[in-house]
DNA sequence: GTCTATAGAGGGATAGAC
DNA sequence: GTCTATCCCTCTATAGAC
């Protein structure tokens, strides 16, 4: 609505990301927006209420920006190089970086808990339509849907994000390891119905018994 | 050492487990432990420095407890069961809660972020070396090495856990998803000689250009 | 809608008695 | 090694002037 109540969101979302959820207040928000600490009261009514905001905000207008890439996707390579620019993109941009506080913070507040679920839950929605074309076109398809797979893939991004924090090089190393891992799908596209048949063999026989 | 020492550990770990990274305190940790504030300081000089001994001590207690499952893994199946029992106990201990709470406090701490990343090599390694005994029996092993793979196996799990504190049951559906996805690596093993050319076929095409 | 001022709680850390 | 007492800071939230 006015200037000031998008200051504060803004400034919540940079504390967010250069101070974390241990180090958020009302004065430290006020004091990055620029505006007295006494309007986060009178804006949000709490300081978690502020947060709960400029979480919801900020990932809205993240996934918004990548609405129109993300249809674009045919096909899982397409999506993986999507996936590395959106880890980059929104790695700069601190988004993700501003979930896994939040969600670290709502382990142990139902309020932040239901932030968190909602904020991922933008992002899953689009990762779910994804997943649901591309396995449409492959046998991978028959054995895991998109909308059980999506919240893994979700989690997975924001458990790798927070593991480049501490280890730039390793995160990026196991990213690396999971992409070559999807040439796997690969593979099995390309025998075809010999693969397919291997496939529910193998499906069948998971589901008799130990599988092994 | 002594016994307060101790009682401060395990009264740290619980409160970071029931009050998150944004709710510790000398305080709250002493109210845990049954001691006194001042004690926390003279133990451990700051909050940081008890956090920091308290995320090391657990996490190397839970991984020594594994250490021996970990050893008798010897497949890909093995790997998944110890994977979802692992899941389960330590949910129910809360040492990937309170590792994810530290990973959180990490992300703008370089002490922290020192803490985290030692902590976290401790269950790295052990992952490490189970992926490299079950990649060498299987054409997987061309795509990834181990040594890659291991931490963004660590950074998906934790992920996965946060995820849990927001939305168990989808949660739930996307381990589920992930533990399909690997009878890929079981089929391509089914099909032997044929899939092993199949998949040498394709790392050469990605490895020239677009792969696709 | 924005400011100052302030109440009242909780926090880190230390001094000094025991 | 443990305790009390305390300093000084930061925090949320509100009252009330402008």
């Amino acid at each position: 609505m006015n200037d000031t109540r998008g200051k504060l969101i803004d400034a919540a979302v940079e504390t967010l990301r250069v101070r974390g959820i241990a180090g958020i207040s009302a004065r430290t928000i006020a004091a990055t927006a620029g505006v007295n600490q006494a309007l986060v009261f009178y804006h949000f009514g709490t300081v978690a209420g502020l947060v709960d905001a400029a979480c919801r905000e900020s990932t809205a207008a993240r996934v918004a920006l990548y609405r129109d890439r993300l249809g674009a996707v045919g096909s899982l390579h397409d999506l993986l190089i999507l996936g590395r620019e959106l880890n980059a993109a929104e790695r700069e941009a601190g988004n993700v970086a501003i979930l896994a506080q939040v969600l670290a913070g709502a382990q142990q507040d139902p309020v932040l808990a239901a932030t968190a679920r909602d904020s991922l839950q933008l992002w899953v929605a689009e990762i779910e339509a994804v997943l649901a074309r591309v396995l449409a076109g492959s046998p991978v398809g028959e054995l895991a849907d998109a909308a059980s797979l999506a919240p893994a893939v979700a989690a997975a991004f924001i458990g790798i994000e927070l593991y480049e924090g501490v280890d730039a090089s390793a995160a990026a190393a196991g990213l690396d390891a999971l992409e070559n891992l999807s040439v796997l799908a690969e593979v099995l596209e390309d025998l075809g119905s010999v693969g397919r048949r291997a496939l529910r063999t193998r499906i069948r026989r998971a589901r008799a018994g130990s599988g092994n």
